[in-house]
DNA sequence: CATGCTGTTGCGAGCGCACTGCAGCTGTGG
DNA sequence: CCACAGCTGCAGTGCGCTCGCAACAGCATG
């Protein structure tokens, strides 16, 4: 139920909004601050800043890392952006869009299945109920095999 | 029920066991082999590499991190050994002592609790039961807050 | 529309964790 | 005791991410 540390869920929809959300929250809307929203927008998919920095820097002027990362930074900070680390590897980088959504990673494919968190509720219970631990898949997913690759495998 | 990437369990009792083992898999005893399956032995809980190279660079001789992290591949690969990543931060090792084990770790405290994979297959039944995924808590643990940090939080 | 404050950029440097290459050394089976 | 893998020790590399800082540019305000 609870959003990423600190922070409403904007659920915006159309860019502009999102715009707005970030000056009324005293940040400024600048050229790589667009870019990047939009270009996250896009993407529809989770990406990771490499991807991200690759895909904008060649429809567009250059874009430095660092600033995709402050700007990824602020923008979650805002409840407009959302990450999840998925085992080794960089983080992976989405739109927040609407309510918070729970993960989960098949260690093999690298497939993510996003989740709402009414659907994960009854994982959390059990495990609760067991070993007392108020689980969240939101920033770290539950790593497994996908349906695929377990099929796979018994093949 | 599967331990680690193609490997059997070997639960050994004394260190001389482990030794054997290593011998029986075609590795050497060499002395920063010991030195480090004794630290971790005798460390009892998950060490990171550094922690277990600054310990046991004071108790004995210099000891290179790169030689630590060979050396606790190699005790992984054939089962002495097993490491687990808790959010960010640096892997953690642990003598692989018996059957597999599932982890959950808390995000604000850091506490890890250690569980077999009997107890958690409740909660793996459920996951596959939902979303089709295998789930896996071997090296990527189960992320959330421990019992002690949530009453923290509800005071 | 001009001004100034302050958040942001762009660039380099740096950090933490982990891994690799290689020359020289050493445990081990024969 | 010997020879030959396997291992060590050291320096170096790579990746993901962060920081410092001077120059720049949104945005509120007059």
């Amino acid at each position: 139920m609870a959003q990423a540390p600190g922070t409403p869920a904007p659920a915006f929809t159309t860019l502009d909004d999102a715009f707005g959300i970030l000056r009324r929250s005293g940040h400024r809307v600048s050229a790589p601050r667009r870019i990047v929203l939009q270009g996250l927008l896009s993407a529809g998919t989770l990406v990771t800043v490499d991807e991200l920095t690759a895909r904008l820097t060649t429809e567009s002027t250059p874009l430095d890392t660092s600033v995709v990362y402050r700007n990824l930074e602020t923008l979650e900070a805002v409840g407009l952006v959302r990450h999840v680390h998925c085992g080794h590897g960089p983080g992976r980088y989405a739109i927040a869009a609407g309510g918070d959504r729970e993960y989960l990673a098949c260690e093999r494919c690298g497939a993510v299945l996003e989740v709402t968190g009414d659907e994960i509720e009854p994982v959390r219970r059990e495990i609760l109920q067991r070993f007392g631990y108020r689980a969240r898949f939101t920033h770290f997913p539950i790593l497994g095999l996908c349906r695929a690759c377990q099929e796979r495998d018994a093949a």
